[in-house]
RNA sequence: GCCAAGGUGGCAGAGUCCGGCCGAACGCAGCGGCCUGCAGAGCCGCCUACCGCCGGUUCAAAUCCGGCCCUUGGCUCCA
């Protein structure tokens, strides 16, 4: 089975055949830092993680390009607020650095470039020219709008005619506007004195001083980054009108090539019955989900719906994550251990283990190529944990081979693909933290001995605060750290 | 109103494109058993779904067709 995704643009499941058989050029539609970033953002983020893992898996070479909005009036209207800054490009780095560091707290893989807008203007303000020339765009009173009524495939990725759609933009662009569909390329400084308050940057530009539209930066973006045609490009769902419409409209007005030959939409986030959202007020910020989850069961939770598929949000979700990935990590651990141990070293043969192994590696590729259905690729690794577990539970001798392959498939798919940090993958000073909890637990040892089980009990239960938790087995105890 | 996506067990969530292996996966919660000083972990078993409703096509439908009801997202900044 080869990849197919689903394109939004055509509304269907189609092979995926990127422009150069053997790199992809993948293009992420980026957040507007103007506040923390929250789960459906990380949703987001690690979708497009496991894609871009998924196909580097499957040898491509994947140019990967994620931008950050630094020029927003959101930001603008959080200038002087607190301890934030006194400017917009102050409290957009702020944001950034935030943003960065919620991100690696997710392990995800870095992106080739976070290119900024308030670094592509020069490249801005071309598109836009070009544009004027070409007769797509006009000026208006210092702005500059895109002429929808003169790109004729207008509508084609949100399946909407122009005769229908409601106004975009603001109240007082409409004078402005030939067309209430018509959006901004440029907005001038002037004839938007809400737009350019205090701590707002603009431009100089044909038209005067202005700021980019909203919607221009990621068209230009892309192609200084990428080329006029992009493989791959993602973004939320709440974007896919007006924001990817327009990027369509504008980068193939110009180019006159196709903009991108898959668009692919991660679907929202919901709580409570509807969208995680800043402007809702339900969100939970990546930050305080992952202190309180830690990274990885919240990883496990956002992979645990397919992208295409909205998710739901709730404490008990979440918990139900925290399990999911224990029990994996737990597996792994289990096996990793059998591997070093004397058991192991035997010529047995478990053939429902060996048959694990394999079913697991290709349901898990198969679950992948299916539109990256990372739902069903955990539930192929969670299958194998169960063999495994078996195996080691039933099994006088191991099956050292099929043990080793099954190691190998948990941190080729599960660590490599998926983005989990295994056990054993512990950092800082490990090995004297094994020391000290061995030691705590050869203490407990000769308290169980001599029967004093309610000092035993009592260290296990220390042991547990501290987050080591402590389990009995017949070779003596084990333990892992959470 | 228009565009798009959904309605599957207590929860969550696959399967629906390419109809039969699905009386329905994986997991969580719950129950019983094994193991254990106890607990946890693990293993085994059980539990609860005829897959929104109605009708149609078919030897056969959760999966295809038609109608209806409901939910969510977009049509304003938004991952």
């Amino acid at each position: 089975m080869t990849l197919e995704v689903t394109n939004t643009l055509t509304g269907e499941r189609e092979p995926f055949e990127p422009q150069d058989p053997d790199s992809v050029l993948l293009y992420y539609c980026g957040l507007t830092v103007s506040d923390f970033a929250h789960l459906g953002h990380a949703r987001s983020w690690v979708h497009v993680d496991a894609m871009h893992r998924w196909l580097e898996h499957l040898g491509y070479d994947v140019r990967h390009v994620e931008n950050f909005t630094d020029v927003n009036e959101k930001i603008v209207a959080r200038v002087g607020e607190d301890e934030l800054g006194d400017s917009e490009g102050e409290i957009a780095r702020h944001f950034i650095s935030e943003t960065i560091e919620d991100m690696r707290s997710l392990n995800l893989l870095r992106a080739e470039v976070y290119p900024r807008v308030s670094e592509h203007v020069p490249e801005i303000i071309d598109l836009v020219e070009t544009l004027t020339e070409k007769g797509y765009a006009y000026e208006s009173n210092g702005s500059v709008y895109f002429d929808v009524t003169e790109f004729e495939e207008y509508g084609k990725l949100s399946n909407q005619k122009i005769e229908e759609m409601e106004a975009q933009g603001e109240e007082s662009e409409r004078s402005e506007k030939r067309h209430p569909a018509d959006f901004a390329l440029w907005k001038s400084g002037e004839a938007h004195p809400d737009d350019a308050p205090a701590g707002g940057q603009t431009w100089d530009s044909p038209w005067g001083e202005g700021r980019p539209g909203w919607h221009i930066e990621c068209s230009a973006m892309s192609t200084t980054h990428l080329g006029d045609t992009l493989d791959v490009h993602v973004g939320g769902q709440d974007l896919v009108f007006p924001h990817h419409e327009n990027e369509i409209a504008q980068s193939e007005a110009a180019t006159d090539q196709q903009f991108a030959k898959y668009w692919l939409h991660v679907r929202l986030l919901e709580t409570g019955g509807e969208k995680m959202s800043s402007s809702l007020q339900n969100y939970f910020t990546v930050r305080n989900a992952v202190s309180e989850f830690g990274p990885k069961a919240v990883r496990m939770f956002l992979l645990s719906t397919a992208y295409n598929n909205r998710q739901t949000y709730s404490e008990a979700t979440l918990d139900e994550a925290v399990e999911r990935w224990e029990r994996l990590d737990r597996g792994y651990d289990r096996a990793v251990e059998a591997l070093d141990s004397t058991d192991a070293r035997t010529k047995v043969e478990d053939a429902d283990l060996r048959g694990a192994v394999e079913r697991t590696r290709e349901e898990f590729a198969d679950a992948m190529n299916d539109d990256f259905n990372t739902r069903e690729a955990i539930t192929a690794l969670l299958e194998l944990v169960s063999a495994v577990n078996r195996h080691l539970d039933e099994r006088e001798e191991f099956d050292y081979r099929a043990l080793r392959e099954a190691v190998d498939s948990f941190e080729e798919l599960g660590e490599r693909v998926l983005g989990f940090a295994l056990a054993g993958d512990g950092e800082g000073d490990v090995e004297l933290l094994d020391e000290l909890v061995e030691l705590v637990l050869d203490v407990r040892e000769q308290e169980r001995g001599a029967g004093n089980y309610e000092r035993a009990d009592d260290l296990r239960d220390e042991l547990e605060a501290l987050g080591v938790e402590v389990q009995d087995t017949d070779s003596g105890a084990e333990f892992r750290v959470e």
